[in-house]
DNA sequence: GTTATTTAGATTGTGTGCAATTAGATTGTC
DNA sequence: GACAATCTAATTGCACACAATCTAAATAAC
């Protein structure tokens, strides 16, 4: 960390920080997003479940949450109200009863069109700003292994 | 975005997005941070007020807001809490009594002891990783203000 | 075949995050 | 001074997010 990333006090500023860096774009990404999504009737992680399972069906809840990083705790409650909304149906596994599969239905095979507009229109709210998307997001993929692997040794 | 983005059916795939590299990474730094933090008693978000009150005491909830992106509804619930820790005390501005200033109690003051460590121990989870998080910090603030400004434009 | 261990989800409790609303204070205008 | 418009926090309601715990089912060990 460069010298000028801290106050006289030797405390790091807050405005130079990574993860604050981070926290603030998550913020941002998500009041983007938000308007979009309220016309599908979804909200961020539902729209990321949704996506998932357009691309592969009849995951299981712990598939869904490896390729999340959210847990049960989250994904139960969320796949609740996904089901409410008649886009899913969850399906205890015949083979294996303590997996619960996770189905498109009707209706959330119908928005997959509707989906396909929701990144054209982020995309313009990013304008050309993020003129290296790919390379900038290979960065933030070794930020986060980096952090997984160190949380994972203790 | 560039033609190995997508699948064959269009459909923008997760792994390629930015967001969701964002949204994971946040998730990352978040599970690095807790364990850290937790041996202070704070949370993520209440660790970025007390870095702010470090920086400069008795701002009021409406400036805390703005520095952190995040409004009354979270802050309130969030302030007392750490009233209730005895960290920092609110008091109504005597000039303006809409206003609520936050000011470091004694025992918030003596954390930020503590607090310069947090960034040694998350700077030694990213390891060399980062190499360059100075650059990739900016170009995340670029992206950030790219899509305020295009929420604020409707 | 019975018991111990492991695994998958659900549940509970705490803490963000934000939209919408409310309450109280201040400012501007007459 | 009266009163409308504006501003600041607080409140309420809903939706994540995660730790800790619980239940039921499957597997391993014997």
């Amino acid at each position: 960390m460069a010298k000028r990333d801290r106050a006289r006090d030797g405390m790091p500023r807050l405005e130079q920080q990574l993860c604050f860096a981070i926290y603030q774009v998550g913020h941002a990404f998500n009041r983007a997003y938000r308007p979009i999504l309220a016309a599908l009737g979804l909200t961020y992680p539902q729209y990321l479940v949704m996506l998932v399972l357009w691309e592969q069906d009849g995951l299981t809840v712990k598939e869904l949450g490896e390729r999340l990083m959210l847990d049960s705790g989250t994904l139960t409650p969320l796949l609740k109200r996904l089901e409410g909304s008649a886009l899913i149906r969850r399906e205890r596994d015949a083979r294996d009863e303590r997996q619960v599969r996770i189905h498109l239905a009707e209706k959330g095979e119908g928005l997959r069109e509707q989906g396909r507009c929701v990144q054209e229109a982020v995309g313009e709210a990013l304008g050309g700003t993020a003129g290296d998307a790919g390379r900038l997001r290979d960065q933030l993929g070794l930020v986060r292994d980096a952090l997984l692997a160190s949380s994972r040794d203790g």
